[in-house]
DNA sequence: ATCCAGGAGCTTT
DNA sequence: AAAGCTCATGGA
């Protein structure tokens, strides 16, 4: 991977197991618009539009000083071919690994990813992406061309009614509450430190996080690459595809660490996409 | 019209 | 502990 900088743009050359669009397309972000042939997005605090041709991704609007959290938020430094082996023995995963070859987990900011799945609890990929955009419009610092996720302040000091005019329905208590505790210094980057399980439980004191929306923070910002995060979809998988049959959180998360271990929440992303994509092949659906 | 969506929280067995 | 009910909203 060799990377370099010119007129405003961050080039990144010779990048294995990527796609650009397999990444920002597949329910793990909101905020990135396809426009023409990239993406353009507001993300840690710089107006970026992202262009991949074969191995290279371009980054306009990204320079040498923001140029190193970019690598890390599109998981550039991770090895994927080292994972893909270790998972070639299962051939449910290797055709999920097949169908996206260039799928990787983002690491993106903790309070935006936080709010983001509180948003995503019962509800759709294209309602969720609607009600953040709104959100940043009214609520975030402009940016070039778009809008940053706002501060835990500025959604702290909300009424619940101004988030339902966003359309985030019964979620808008939830969403004032948990910026308000972190706005009065829950210490979300503190729990990336912290062991995994303590981590999650911890997020679960945050109204609106259960374990599933504690798994998406765990896994998407904070480093946590066990988190699996087990909506309806990820569970037709593992009782259709692999015969699991447990009934609560502890077993599924036992047989989920058995089956696909440290590294199970990339494994995730794979089956995820690959189900949604490929209804057909579940017959509880 | 009814069902569903990257669930969570509260109430009832 | 485990199963059941409800929650706001828009698209299919």
């Amino acid at each position: 991977m060799d990377i370099s900088y010119e007129n405003n743009s961050m080039i990144i050359r010779g990048i294995a197991h990527f796609s650009l669009s397999e990444c920002l397309a597949c329910g793990q972000a909101f905020r990135w618009r396809q426009e023409g042939g990239g993406f353009f997005g507001v993300a840690l605090g710089c107006a970026v539009y992202a262009e991949q041709q074969g191995d290279t991704l371009t980054l306009r609007g990204v320079d040498e000083r923001a140029g190193a959290v970019f690598i890390r938020y599109f998981d550039l430094e991770r090895d994927y071919g080292a994972i893909k082996e270790a998972y070639a023995h299962d051939p449910f995963l290797c055709a999920g690994m097949a169908f996206a070859q260039g799928l990787r987990v983002l690491n993106q900011p903790p309070f935006e990813t936080l709010i983001s799945f509180i948003i995503s609890a019962n509800n759709n990929v294209g309602r969720i992406s609607r009600i953040i955009g709104t959100l940043c419009e009214r609520y975030g610092e402009r940016i070039g061309d778009g809008y940053d996720f706002p501060e835990a302040e500025a959604l702290a000091s909300l009424q619940e009614c101004d988030l339902v005019a966003c359309g985030a329905g019964y979620r808008a208590g939830y969403i004032v509450d948990t910026a308000s505790m972190v706005a009065d210094g829950f210490d979300l980057l503190g729990l990336a430190g912290m062991p995994y399980l303590k981590a999650r439980y911890t997020l679960t004191m945050l109204p609106g996080v259960g374990p599933k929306v504690a798994d998406c923070v765990a896994l998407y910002s904070l480093g946590f690459t066990e988190a699996f995060p087990a909506d309806v979809w990820m569970k037709r998988v593992l009782c259709e595809a692999y015969g699991y049959t447990g009934k609560n959180d502890n077993q599924l998360r036992a047989f989920v660490d058995g089956r696909f271990g440290a590294h199970a929440g990339l494994a995730q992303q794979y089956l995820f996409h690959y189900a949604r994509n490929n209804k057909h092949i579940f017959t509880n659906r």
